[in-house]
DNA sequence: GAGCACTGC
């Protein structure tokens, strides 16, 4: 066994020890503090503070900053508090409705998609998701039942996050008497200073930088940089239990793939565990595991044994676990960027940044003081980049374009963004729009693009939505379209398992491709009562179909709210693919005789992905659309349907033209 | 002939 050479804890050697106040800003940031902030500590740690005397804040012991209003909203106005995530909203909703000790719903309540648990009339502190807050912007604009918004873990910046502080930045023009709160927890809080200021808006907008309660971590650093840390990452774990004291260990990895790969290893070694070293129970964490799976992480070890969970980036900050003592750091994070020129998105494995550095090594430290192994040397960390890149910055932009416009923001370049995306994704979206006919010439929303705006399913989707008036077909395109939305419905697991996975899903397979097959296996489920051990027997995802039927009807409420009827295409599935020729006809694909596609868009080698029903078939006709297509290790295409090649100049024309074939 | 980080409306 290699022997692994850190820094040692404790010592002081070259970042050897968790010094935040060398990693990050001071002067901005807070150290690690050990207890709770005070109003007064905010205050000298935050440059443009504004305290109110009616604001209090408060840091709870779970670490989330939570806001007792005591004056402004007593006029009816509601305080609005933003997050991320669905599960924060939810359950900083609870802990906050039990602080102020009414029940959640009433006077503190939240609101996320399907679900909103808030009283109109009671209400005055509504936490929500931020995509919620950015949706309730194209209905009222000016947010005017707010008088306090707070977009919290701002850090993250997701696109709705984003978008919101952009809006906001136009709405305080007009209401300067909405108050503004700006919640991160690392090193961009400045940014955010900088970005309201920018706008004569510095002293109005408050922005917190606010840590949580945390116990001291120790930080070790490779020596030497490693040539393969899921190896390393194994040996780690290893070390850490023949060496340390008790305490669980929280690996993070990038992907299934090396999570696997890393339990593989630490599972040959178990049997010859020195008879006094304590037994490892080893558990994956990813978000492709089912319910239960990913619930048994959480379950204490049994006494005298030690939990190894290895994890993806989930653990990072969409799942905490307690009792993690030592974390071992990979140093790397898959990311979905886009490439605007080629219009294809990809995954690709990158350093992590600082503040992923810092928040990973946080994970050892809360319930009681810890270590972080990090699999890189302090130099490496050095070298890191201080945040993740926006992700405004690498995401196909049809959406957010579109519902821009809709607010009113038609001049793009003009917009506020607090990252401007690159101006090629900007315009490759509008040009997508204008082809689709969401926008006019003159980049203006027509009127089917204002109806699209407001349904919450992407573009293409939505335009079927509307197509299927014509082809009545209202009630299967409702849930093709929520069968796309959702991932991962099959569930294919390693080995044996997953040949046997494979052939529970050629029972639901339609000749016509995945679009119908989608549509068989959804049918079913709601046939044989919607029950999670039907999914279990048919190697499907329960967690993904109950979602499909929440997305549908949702979808449904709004195909009559535009008087699209929902009528079935009784078994016509001519009918049917002709309908999703409407909304995917810029997908178009051509077999060659080598197994591969062409696209009719640029001529590109398309390899079908091998979950499709038509992996190993030539479609009849010769020719398919697609649902996405995505760089992997070449390019994939995913979710296809066969179709006749004259039902695509239909719509082409108005394309291809034009815009000479490219 | 072979694969999938994580969210969100």
């Amino acid at each position: 066994m290699a022997t692994l050479q850190f820094w040692k804890p404790g010592t002081t050697g070259p970042g050897s020890t968790l010094d935040r106040a060398n990693e990050t800003d001071d002067s901005v940031i807070s150290s690690a503090p050990t207890t709770s902030l005070s109003i007064q500590a905010a205050r000298e740690r935050l440059p443009i503070h504004k305290y109110r005397q009616n604001l209090l804040w408060k840091n709870d012991s779970l670490g989330t900053l939570i806001l007792f209003p005591t004056g402004w909203a007593s006029e009816g106005n509601i305080i609005a508090c933003t997050q991320p995530r669905r599960v924060a909203a939810t359950s900083v909703a609870g802990r906050v409705a039990s602080e102020v000790g009414t029940i959640i719903g009433d006077e503190v309540g939240y609101t996320i998609r399907f679900e909103d648990v808030s009283d109109k009339e009671r209400t005055h502190i509504l936490y929500m998701t931020d995509g919620i807050l950015f949706r309730e912007t194209l209905v009222d604009p000016l947010l005017s039942r707010f008088s306090v918004i707070m977009i919290d873990e701002a850090h993250e910046r997701s696109v709705y996050t984003d978008l919101l502080l952009g809006i906001l930045k136009k709405i305080r023009r007009k209401r300067p008497s909405l108050r503004i709160i700006v919640s991160s927890a690392t090193l961009d809080a400045m940014s955010f200073v900088d970005y309201f200021s920018s706008g004569g808006l510095e002293n109005e907008v408050t922005v917190a930088s606010l840590e949580g309660r945390m116990y001291p971590v120790e930080i070790a650093h490779l020596e030497q940089p490693t040539p393969d840390y899921v190896k390393t990452a194994a040996d780690t774990v290893w070390n850490i239990n023949l060496q340390q004291s008790r305490g669980d260990i929280l690996v993070f990895l990038t992907g299934r793939e090396e999570i696997d790969r890393c339990l593989e290893k630490l599972a040959e070694r178990l049997p010859n565990l020195p008879r006094n070293a304590s037994p490892l129970k080893l558990f994956a964490l990813h978000a492709g595991l089912s319910i239960q799976e990913q619930l048994s992480v959480f379950e204490p070890a049994e006494p005298g044994t030690r939990k190894v969970i290895v994890s993806t980036n989930i653990a990072e900050a969409s799942v905490t676990i307690d009792g993690i003592k030592y974390v071992v750091d990979s140093g790397f994070v898959k990311v979905r960027t886009y490439n605007p020129t080629t219009s294809l998105s990809s995954l690709v494995t990158v350093p992590i940044s600082l503040a992923s550095a810092i928040q990973r090594a946080g994970r050892a430290g809360r319930t009681m003081s810890g270590i972080c192994y990090r699999l890189y040397t302090s130099s490496n960390l050095k070298s890191l980049s201080p945040t993740t890149q926006p992700e405004i910055t690498r995401t196909d932009l049809t959406t957010v374009i579109l519902q821009l416009k809709s607010l009113g923001v038609d001049d793009l370049m003009k917009f506020e963004w607090v990252t401007s995306p690159p101006a090629e994704s900007v315009l490759r979206a509008l040009e997508g729009l204008v082809a689709s006919g969401m926008v006019d010439e003159d980049g203006r929303l027509t009127v089917v693009g204002e109806k699209v705006a407001e349904c919450p399913v992407e573009v293409n989707l939505a335009r079927m939505l509307f197509a299927s008036k014509d082809y009545k077909c209202g009630d299967e395109i409702l849930t093709i379209a929520a069968m796309t939305t959702v991932q991962d419905v099959f569930i294919i697991p390693d080995g044996s398992a997953g040949a046997l996975a494979e052939l529970e899903r050629r029972k639901f397979t339609a000749e016509e491709g995945d679009h119908l097959t989608l549509l068989n296996v959804y049918n079913a489920f709601v046939r044989y009562g919607r029950s999670s051990s039907w999914c279990k027997s048919h190697a499907l995802s329960f967690r993904a179909l109950s979602r499909a039927i929440s997305i549908r009807s949702q979808l449904k409420k709004y195909m009559q709210r535009f008087d699209l009827p929902t009528e079935s295409c009784q078994g016509d599935a001519k009918r049917l693919r002709q309908c999703l020729v409407s909304g995917y006809w810029r997908n178009g694909a051509r077999w060659v005789a080598d197994g591969t596609y062409r696209s009719v868009r640029g001529n590109t080698v398309l390899h079908v992905h091998p979950n499709s029903v038509l992996f190993t078939r030539k479609p009849r006709s010769g020719w398919v659309i697609f649902h996405e297509m995505e760089e992997t290790k070449k390019t994939q295409i995913r979710i296809l349907t066969e179709i006749e090649p004259d039902w695509l100049l239909d719509y082409g024309h108005k394309f291809y033209p034009k815009h000479g074939g490219s």
